[in-house]
DNA sequence: CAGTGAGCGAGCTTCCGCTTGACTT
């Protein structure tokens, strides 16, 4: 056998290391963590010095035979796992579990994956640093038992199968406290005033505008404005030229990656990471889970390379970037392109762009400046103390802005103003006031999300994507799109030396994609704060993450920092599960004027809903569930008592009853068991007639029939049907498409069979989602399996249901 | 796709970080 075995974390790295090394060296991966503590259990003595009881992770069993056996027949066992905390534990653990010997053991550590760097860290080699690898114990067990611990009680208090974390509780903290500042904000209109001018210079004539100096608050003040401005005359004041410069970013980290991949493509976290992972698989790329903005030697100089032959040596500057965030561990480089010289690279149109990106981002950032001219001019007013002013910036070296588009730029710098010199005089062609409104905070996309989160030092280049599925698993936040609502304005403008006095309409506070939190994660996020202030602190993270280093540096014991956190933190989960109340978020609205009785809004076993009357009383309540945009903390009395408006009996059709209702996908007309939606915008459910109701289902019923070309009965139907993008063929609820040469009326069943047959076989490259299920029993889940978002966590216990 | 809402109450759920699973829709 061969006299050397490598362990690294990831099996695409052992694969390129392999082909660093020699015959002699064979190189394999863990896989990450080989063990953990138990699953279901604590897995913590807490009696015993909070002894930890790990546990081969069932899906490594096979990974730790195999490198048991190898370790057996090598002369030297080289563990290079990352240079972090956590692959400091790995190494540990591997030792400890495949029963390694110290002489023959070698701890190596590397930042880049160059042969150079990989032979310098073998003539290198030290041993396990125990102080680090206990900083990650205390680590991983403060994790359990907040978890293991604070979830129950909200089992017990709010509702099963809920969760919180150290993480996780911190990021629907954020969402919820944002969404309360939107909920208290009040917008406060202003007056923005504009001028367009007019000028001569040499023979040619220029218009350009300009910004008055003051926003007005009233509308009072921008009519005397305007008004006096019938008589003023404008003339330049200043004209003040300075040279302004621009630096490229940093490259790119995980979290960076995905903010400006959610920015420029719409990518949400987890495709961002399922994108980069088949760029690094393939090698395209180096990996993607970093918190350094570090570049090795070797890419800088390849950079340099590409730049000064693609666009000249004034464009290139080598540059180092320093990470900023304080809990960076820096394993890892950037993530950069493998090779630098490639632009393009990648399989999918998504690896294309994100491939590109990467490159673009990493190029940029060892490129000169841009530099601009700017200029800046002041417009006197000869019957006003206040100003005109505008701005203008001309390129005169675009530097890394030749690879490198940022994403803000305001459009008003790339006005290009016309030569104006002082005291040249203006011609003033309008006026415009345009009534503005302040703006509440924006709520969090999952980027910005997982950018707060690393500013807050809280979770890891690996965790961002999990954190953000796990908050809207547990309902304590949803992905959202919102349509906006119209809002009057007021648009005032001096045209020819007339007031014009207008009111227009805009669409505002429309959402795309935005985290908005649910009463489920407000009431959790509530009673958290409210009993486990500490931990839901922004800082606790911080705080423990000071602790953890001085464990690193053997300056504390692990499980002396334990015992300090935990003794009184059960003391407070003891006290928390006696006396505090149950917590359903509930809110007495008012009295049901119909009934007499009290209407409330609580979070019930389904979720968010109003009620009226008591669960106790002789009759029963009635219940009515809140809708999507609807919020238990402001949900008003009138809008509860609206809900129980529906469901709706207009009247009677064909013998069945029609009821009017709203679901999940908004209002409906039902009749027969059968729904009808009901059209956005035109039909109002509380108040739509019969004869409409009717219209609505006969519609329909032409819709279905136009859809439906042919339909050939057998056991599995196989129809012919009309869609959006064309006539096509369902069978077992699959879609097949028809050749466009076809005329879909012509098709006979064998010419269906063969198309569905065509389809059927190909393997189709694209991976989709597999529930890792063996032996299990096929239990048909309702709800379709969502593609991504699925494929993440796997519950393990997917045996009852 | 769009019902439900205190039935006796078993036994279940849960954390954060490392990594990529591979045969069904």
């Amino acid at each position: 056998m061969e006299d050397n075995l490598v362990i690294v974390e990831s099996p695409a790295k052992a694969k390129t290391i392999e082909k660093f090394l020699g015959k002699e060296y064979v190189v394999k991966s863990s896989f990450g963590h080989i063990r953990d503590l138990s699953k279901k259990k604590l897995g913590i003595d807490v009696e015993n010095d909070y002894k930890p009881n790990y546990e081969v992770s069932p899906d490594k069993k096979k990974i730790v035979s195999e490198l048991r056996k190898l370790t057996k027949n090598a002369k030297t066992v080289w563990i290079a796992s990352d240079e972090d905390r956590e692959g400091e534990a790995i190494a540990w653990h591997l030792f400890d579990e495949l029963k390694l010997k110290k002489e023959n053991t070698k701890r190596i550590v590397f930042h880049e994956i160059t042969k150079k760097a990989i032979l310098k860290s073998i003539e290198n080699p030290r041993g396990i640093n125990l102080e680090i690898v206990n900083a990650q114990q205390a680590r991983r067990i403060l994790d359990r038992l907040v978890g293991f611990e604070l979830s129950p009680i909200l089992w017990k208090k709010i509702k099963p199968s809920l969760s919180a974390g150290r993480v996780q509780s911190v990021a629907v903290r954020l969402l919820v406290e944002r969404e309360r500042e939107i909920i208290a904000f009040k917008n406060e209109a202003f007056y923005k005033l504009s001028a367009l001018f007019n000028v001569s210079i040499s023979d040619k004539t220029y218009e350009f505008k300009a910004d008055l100096s003051k926003r007005f608050d009233k509308k009072k003040e921008v009519l005397e404005f305007l008004e006096t401005s019938k008589s003023s005359t404008y003339k330049v004041a200043d004209v003040i030229k300075k040279p302004t410069k621009k630096s490229p970013l940093a490259p790119f980290t995980t979290s960076t990656l995905q903010q400006e991949a959610s920015r420029k493509f719409n990518f949400s976290v987890s495709q961002t990471m399922m994108v980069a992972q088949k760029l690094y698989e393939s090698g395209k790329i180096t990996y993607m889970r970093t918190d350094s903005v570090n570049l090795s030697d070797f890419a800088l100089a390849a950079s340099k390379d590409v730049i000064v032959s693609n666009y000249g040596d004034e464009y290139s500057k080598t540059r180092k970037f320093k990470t900023k965030s304080k809990s960076a561990q820096e394993a890892h480089e950037a993530i950069r392109p493998t090779s630098l010289d490639k632009m393009t690279a990648g399989g999918s149109d998504a690896e294309k762009k994100l491939y590109q990106l990467i490159w673009k981002r990493t190029i940029a950032s060892q490129m000169s400046e841009a530099k601009f001219e700017k200029t800046n001019i002041n417009i006197d007013i000869s019957n006003s103390d206040y100003k005109f002013l505008t701005t203008g910036e001309v390129l005169k070296f675009d530097g890394f802005l030749k690879v490198y588009e940022i994403s803000e730029s305001n459009d008003n710098s790339k006005i290009l103003l016309p030569p104006l010199s002082k005291n040249d005089v203006l011609d003033m062609n309008t006026v415009n006031a345009i009534q503005r409104f302040t703006h509440h905070p924006a709520r969090y996309t999952e980027a910005a999300l997982v950018k707060k989160l690393e500013e807050l030092g809280i979770g890891r280049p690996s965790t961002y994507a999990p954190i953000i599925s796990t908050v809207q698993k547990r309902g304590y936040a949803l992905k959202e799109n919102r349509d906006g609502e119209m809002r009057e304005y007021n648009f005032v403008s001096l045209v020819n030396n007339n007031i014009i006095d207008e009111i227009k309409t805009e669409t505002t506070g429309a959402e795309k994609s935005k985290l908005f939190p649910t009463d489920i994660g407000i009431v959790v996020n509530d009673f958290l704060v409210e009993y486990f202030k500490d931990i839901l602190d922004f800082n606790f993270t911080a705080s423990v993450e000071k602790e953890f280093d001085e464990i690193a540096n053997g300056n504390l014991v692990w499980n002396k920092m334990i015992d300090k956190f935990y003794k009184p933190f059960h003391k407070k989960v003891e006290e928390t599960l006696e006396n505090s109340e149950r917590k359903s978020g509930e809110r007495k609205l008012g009295i049901d004027k119909a009934s007499g009785k009290e209407l409330l809004v609580r979070i019930g076993r389904y979720g968010p809903m109003a009620q009226i009357g008591k669960t106790d009383d002789e009759e029963k309540p009635r219940y009515a569930k809140l809708t999507r945009e609807q919020h238990i903390e402001t949900i008003t009395l009138q809008e509860a008592l609206d809900l129980f408006r529906l469901p709706r009996l207009v009247g009677e059709y064909e013998d069945k009853e029609v009821s009017v209702a709203i679901g999940r996908f908004g209002p409906y007309v039902k009749h027969d068991n059968k729904f009808f939606s009901l059209k956005k915008g035109v039909d109002d459910p509380y108040t739509v007639s019969k004869d409409r109701s009717i219209e609505i289902i006969e519609e329909k019923r032409e819709y279905d029939r136009k859809k439906t070309i042919k339909v050939f009965d057998q056991e599995i139907p196989i129809k012919i049907l009309n869609g959006r993008w064309g006539p096509y063929i369902s069978y077992n609820k699959k879609n097949f498409k028809i050749p466009k040469n076809v005329e879909p009326e012509s098709l006979s069943l064998e010419a269906c069979l063969e198309i569905i047959n065509a389809v059927a076989e190909p393997k189709k490259t694209k991976p989709k989602t597999n529930t890792k299920a063996k032996a299990k029993t096929k239990t048909k889940t309702k709800a379709k399996t969502k593609a991504k978002a699925k494929t993440k966590t796997k519950t393990k216990t997917s045996k009852k249901e």
